[in-house]
DNA sequence: GAAAATAATGGAATAAATTGGAATAAGATG
DNA sequence: CATCTTATTCCAATTTATTCCATTATTTTC
């Protein structure tokens, strides 16, 4: 059985808040009990981790903190991790409650079209034009490395 | 369970005086009682670590003194921290107040709006103008980031 | 050195926002 | 076409934030 795939289309209520489709809700289940960790990505869309996942991605970009003193880009990290995550429980209604500053981060006004995009390691909240936009780069990108590679391989000695 | 992440807004009394969220509140509670130490940051900000965190931080510089006597670079770096830094406890209703003087580095008049930014190891008192300016410069850098690699993927050989 | 004034602190009350739940409407399925 | 599932809206209750007031400490002036 395929977890985190497929598409759906939701809108958020007039406070913010997400109601999940059941599908995603049961992986989020499966996960880890619908605990779940919310990260801004720098695309500009919201991501929804089961926290195991959440701390697999951390484990590798943890800063010591010793440096935290003199390096500026180590604070950096720390800041971007730390006020960009956040981590909540799906509730019995299946809803999650996106933080005001998540909101905006992800182009999400109360009441705005979104799209809940599987992304196998957990869901990505998309706002429905920036979504339409990234799918496009993101087949374009790979028809670019496809039509690279059929060149490649007439040049090739 | 994710410590010390994501973002409130609040803003100071007419005493200078700072509410904290519930949820950061239990943060520092469970770090260390609710001891912290303020700190001025670099940025313009004003950082608080739970105790044990600060000292992690200080330990190496503090494990050599022998370089005081001939290295101005090290008198400043100590006179740095020592002048910028200050410990508080966490009220019992949950207020700190900040010194005149970090209030000021941070550029918070009494009254004025703040942001209060996890950052895993702490938090950081930001002004909400200063911080929507180091929030679109941490987005920026991570997204140059993002687009190098890209582009790498394609070049590549 | 004492008294008054000013500033700082602790606490409580009121107002605002968030959350949980239920009810209704819309859509899908048999 | 009827029933069951899913989505949306609305309302009540709780939590959280802000403001205001009283008390305590500190400083200044006489």
């Amino acid at each position: 059985m395929l977890a985190f795939c497929g598409q759906d289309a939701c809108s958020l209520d007039a406070n913010g808040r997400l109601k999940l489709s059941p599908r995603v809700i049961e992986d989020f289940m499966n996960a880890d009990s619908g605990r779940v960790v919310m990260h801004c990505l720098p695309e500009g869309a919201v991501a929804l981790y089961p926290e195991p996942v959440y701390q697999e991605i951390r484990r590798q970009a943890m800063s010591d903190l010793s440096k935290l003193g003199e390096s500026l880009l180590a604070r950096r990290t720390l800041r971007r991790f730390g006020a960009l995550s956040e981590n909540c429980t799906i509730t019995r209604q299946g809803r999650i409650t996106l933080p005001a500053a998540f909101r905006e981060h992800a182009g999400l006004k109360p009441g705005a079209e979104a799209r809940i995009i599987g992304v196998e390691a957990g869901v990505e909240i998309w706002s429905r034009e920036r979504w339409d936009e990234e799918l496009a780069e993101v087949n374009a990108h790979w028809n670019e490395r496809g039509q690279q590679e059929m060149a490649g391989d007439l040049t090739r000695k």
